[in-house]
RNA sequence: GGCCCAGUGGCUCAGUUGGUUAGAGCGCCGCCCUGUCACGGCGGAGGUCGAGAGUUCGAGUCUCUUCUGGGUCGCCA
């Protein structure tokens, strides 16, 4: 039976109540996290996002209608309880914050009782996540959950604080907006007074916040919700948030510098983590380079090491092949494990097949200077010295090679890394190691579409100094303006100097094998907004999720995120998408597609 | 689309080389309990082992298919 709360006000928080209220009359309504019935003395503990407080009658000293009451309390009932707060007369709980206080009930109300959650309701839960996310609102409860969405909240607070202080303007740009087909998957939206005609959600505010350069806002931000119809990942939603930024008249030193005392700030208040200004600064080449990757964990070494010049000679065909076919040759030295059994090293040669490898060469170095090796009948003593020189190689280390394209090599040893680290336990989440990654290359190679693609987008500008390689079109070469922010081996952000001399812009759109007139069908509006008069801009967007995630030491994104898709990209809890029925899809001009029979 | 992992009472798990009636902890229900806070004591209910097919005298256990969830490669300009 659900009762008014007519009449009562809350007054506190469960979790805000401390020694200094003593004696005060309190008002506290919440959930009931747990009813200890000793018989004669009832403790209930009320809940609140802000933590427990408990609630103590006693036989004798409690009106015997209200002990009833609280003594019929269960899990998950919505209570408010009027009464005096006092010091415990029992022992003190040191465990929770509130734990020498206690309340003593005047007045019980029952706002609604509860069935039996499907779960208890607690920290650290290892219920499965299918049945965490159906029943999201109960997930939600948890204290852990409740702790990383008031985070997320204090990071948004803070975001548009920094921003609005640096002089930024907030602008709300459009969801409904123009499908291109470059880039990720849009979201489409079908328009009722346009049948077969799209909207698309947008993958980013990218070319509006550009264009609100043009406009003259000069500093623009917006946390804003961003679509792509791509595969999930425990990094990666379907719809995430991003914390979207555009300067102008600024070059790359400018947008790095108010972000990285934006991010400093944030790691601050909300962590108390002191980041050391200014943030390292590493090429792109140089992160592929050493780590194997452009998102470089920097929180532990296992750098990658290029021995293709020591091995060009030797008789191992694999070493030797790869390097005639243009290839390269590159290990890693895993410290210490020397001794790691044959099927673990099998384990790291799946690994690195996923990433298009067609194994790994393997050099243990024995405690008795012995080298247990895949490879050592193809070589000379003297050439096995000489590469365990260029590793560094100690007895008990374990090296590992790759033999195969730069890009192949790469992928596979930059794995390989981040697993051996996890194996050896070496990511530490209370350490934060932040690292621009600098210069990216301007163009990618496809080999599906047998053409260069923007590696960021096609309003990148080119580093000056590479503008005769563009003319020359040598585009594999060309750097561009652009930057990631990267924490821990996570990308989390990422910007570039824009494009706004026309002329660049038209080299750009020819080199990535764009016609005029396909350029225009699809950014002509951008163009001819260019042709105005546009200061040059440049801009930058974090992924709030990831960031957060991160600042929450959780390991997916799903857990910062109130009510998140799995895998298939539907809803558990609102089984969301549904087939729209046939009346609605007239009105858009579609058809009914059939339901699949099971 | 590919590969890998998981699915056994409400929740988390155990379940020997295939062998009677499938166990435990928590939760739930009943009774008792005046300082608990992972409360305690006694008693109890609750399972077509994700689904389907096959092998077998016999399947939670083996095989195949399928569903659900997770991780990952491709994909994510």
């Amino acid at each position: 039976m659900a009762e008014s709360m007519k009449g009562l006000k809350r007054t506190h928080r469960c979790g805000e109540l401390s020694a200094a209220n003593v004696g005060e009359k309190v008002t506290v309504m919440g959930w009931v996290q747990k009813n200890r019935n000793k018989g004669g003395l009832v403790f209930i503990d009320v809940r609140d996002r802000s933590g427990i407080i408990q609630v103590v009658c006693e036989e004798g000293k409690t009106d015997a209608d209200l002990l009833a009451r609280a003594a019929s309390l269960r899990s998950e009932y919505v209570v408010a309880i009027v009464g005096e707060v006092a010091r415990r007369s029992g022992a003190v709980n040191d465990k929770i914050a509130t734990g020498e206080i206690e309340v003593i009930p005047e007045e019980l109300r029952i706002l609604s009782e509860s069935l039996t959650p499907p779960f208890q309701i607690e920290e650290n839960s290892k219920t499965k996540e299918e049945v965490r996310l159906k029943y999201r609102y109960l997930d939600l409860r948890r204290p852990d959950l409740q702790r990383n969405l008031m985070m997320k909240s204090r990071v948004m607070t803070l975001t548009r604080q920094f921003f609005s202080e640096e002089g930024f303007l907030e602008i709300e740009t459009p969801m409904l907006g123009k499908t291109t087909p470059e880039g990720a998957r849009d979201y489409l939206v079908p328009s009722r007074i346009h049948p077969g005609c799209f909207y698309g959600l947008p993958q980013s505010p990218q070319l509006y916040k550009q264009l609100l350069m043009c406009s003259g806002f000069d500093r623009y931000i917006q946390i804003a919700r961003c679509f792509r119809d791509e595969d999930l990942r425990a990094d990666r939603q379907p719809e995430f948030t991003q914390i979207d930024m555009e300067l102008s008249f600024v070059d790359v030193d400018d947008v790095i510098d108010v972000n990285e005392r934006f991010l400093a700030k944030l790691f601050k208040e909300v962590l108390d983590v002191d980041v050391q200004l200014p943030i390292q600064r590493m090429t792109w080449q140089e992160a592929m380079d050493r780590f194997g990757s452009d998102k470089p964990d920097l929180r532990f070494g296992m750098e990658l090491q290029n021995v293709t010049d020591v091995v060009k000679d030797c008789g191992f065909g694999v070493f030797t092949g790869a390097i005639e076919n243009g290839g390269t040759v590159r290990g890693i030295n895993a410290r210490g494990q020397g001794a790691m059994p044959r099927k673990k090293i099998d384990k790291l040669t799946a690994l690195v097949k996923d990433y298009g490898a067609k194994g790994l060469a393997y050099a243990a170095l024995q405690e008795d200077g012995t080298v247990k090796s895949s490879f050592a009948k193809f070589m000379t003593d003297e050439q096995m010295q000489n590469l365990i020189k260029a590793m560094d190689g100690q007895p008990g280390d374990l090296l590992l090679f790759a033999a195969d394209k730069k890009k192949v090599v790469w992928d596979s040893l930059g794995a390989l890394r981040v697993e051996l680290a996890k194996q050896l336990d070496l990511l530490d989440k209370n350490e934060y190691r932040f690292v621009w990654i600098t210069e990216f290359p301007q163009f990618e190679w496809s080999d599906e579409q047998n053409r260069y693609l923007a590696m960021h987008h096609p309003f990148t500008m080119p580093m000056e100094e590479d503008l005769p390689l563009l003319d020359a079109g040598e585009l594999g070469k060309v750097r561009a303006k652009a930057y990631d922010i990267v924490l821990n081996g996570n990308e989390i952000g990422g910007g570039s100097v824009r494009i706004h001399q026309d002329d660049i812009q038209e080299k750009m759109f020819e080199a990535l094998g764009f016609t005029k007139e396909q350029a225009y069908s699809q950014f002509g509006f951008l163009m001819d907004a260019f042709k105005y008069g546009v200061p040059p801009h440049a801009g930058l967007a974090y992924g709030l999720d990831r960031l957060v995630m991160l600042m929450a030491k959780q390991d997916s994104i799903r857990d910062v995120i109130a009510f998140p898709k799995v895998k298939d990209a539907s809803c558990l809890m609102t089984e969301a998408p549904t087939h729209a029925d046939a009346k609605q899809l007239e009105e858009l001009g579609l058809q009914v597609v059939e339901e699949k029979e099971n």
